[in-house]
DNA sequence: CCGATTTAGTAAGCCGGCTGATCATTTGGC
DNA sequence: GCCAAATGATCAGCCGGCTTACTAAATCGG
């Protein structure tokens, strides 16, 4: 497998990492896409279109995300009475409660790696250079 | 979003990465995950669960990813006559032929990192530690 | 002002992960 | 030899990506 090549490899370890979170988010009744979208949110509520961006995600898979956060009352939608087409999403006291529940969950739960910054710094370089186009407006 | 958790990055770039080569895999008829059992049967016909255990995914995924490889004619299933509970898996000669037309794809594809030995070494650490249990035979 | 274009959100449908359950077959203990 | 346990494959159903296609609302050009 050390023959693979790197994109592969890159896949691999992102679900066995996803993985490893499963149970702790589930006893939260929460999903790591879920949990994503409740950091975004932390600062001040947003559109859909803009929390889709700054995920690096389309917009169709934020609003499913969205459905189930609102069943599970993490989140509310309301209107932005400036602009009728738009629906700002904001936390729930309980969404911000269960979110600092998770605060921990991804750094204890990430495996050793030799070189944490040297990995850190080759995805962002794969992240800053796969954006474009896509997500211009940057995040 | 240089301050977010590694485990995020990860995700976010494996998504992106897959993103990009997914135009040329489809004008073969071909998924990401078609590819990989391609890979995998370059060498000999295996059964099913072999094949899940070295792309480090369930049975139940391996089962759909060759139903679509079959319905292309990329692979064909017959019956171990060793162990009727097995399905060997084999590669027709046109999915050896349209997988020689993929072996650019990932490598030509991948962005530019800095330090490309790192990354696939840290990638290869977390797959080492994060695969016990589960696929323990290990590939 | 009004029609064309853009933007925000959603629906439908596909693929690829996953869990839990089921069935057939093989293996192993007694 | 036989019954229990393990194994190989599949089905059903969920979640989260994606594309394509649609509606409603805002914006822009003439």
């Amino acid at each position: 497998m050390s023959q693979w090549p790197t994109g592969r490899l890159l896949g691999i370890a992102s679900r066995l990492v996803e993985h490893a979170w499963f149970d702790a988010l589930a006893e939260l009744d929460l999903t790591h896409a879920g949990m994503i979208v409740l950091h975004l949110l932390a600062e001040a509520p947003d559109s859909q279109a803009s929390l889709a961006s700054r995920a690096r995600v389309e917009a169709q898979t934020i609003s499913r995300t969205i459905d189930r956060l609102e069943r599970e009352g993490y989140v509310v939608r309301h209107e932005d009475p400036a602009d009728r087409r738009r629906r700002l999403v904001e936390r729930t006291p309980r969404g911000a409660q269960v979110f600092e529940r998770t605060r921990h969950i991804e750094a204890d739960l990430f495996p050793e790696v030799a070189d944490l910054p040297a990995l850190r710094a080759a995805l962002l370089d794969i992240i800053g250079s796969s954006s474009g186009d896509r997500w211009t407006t940057d995040g």
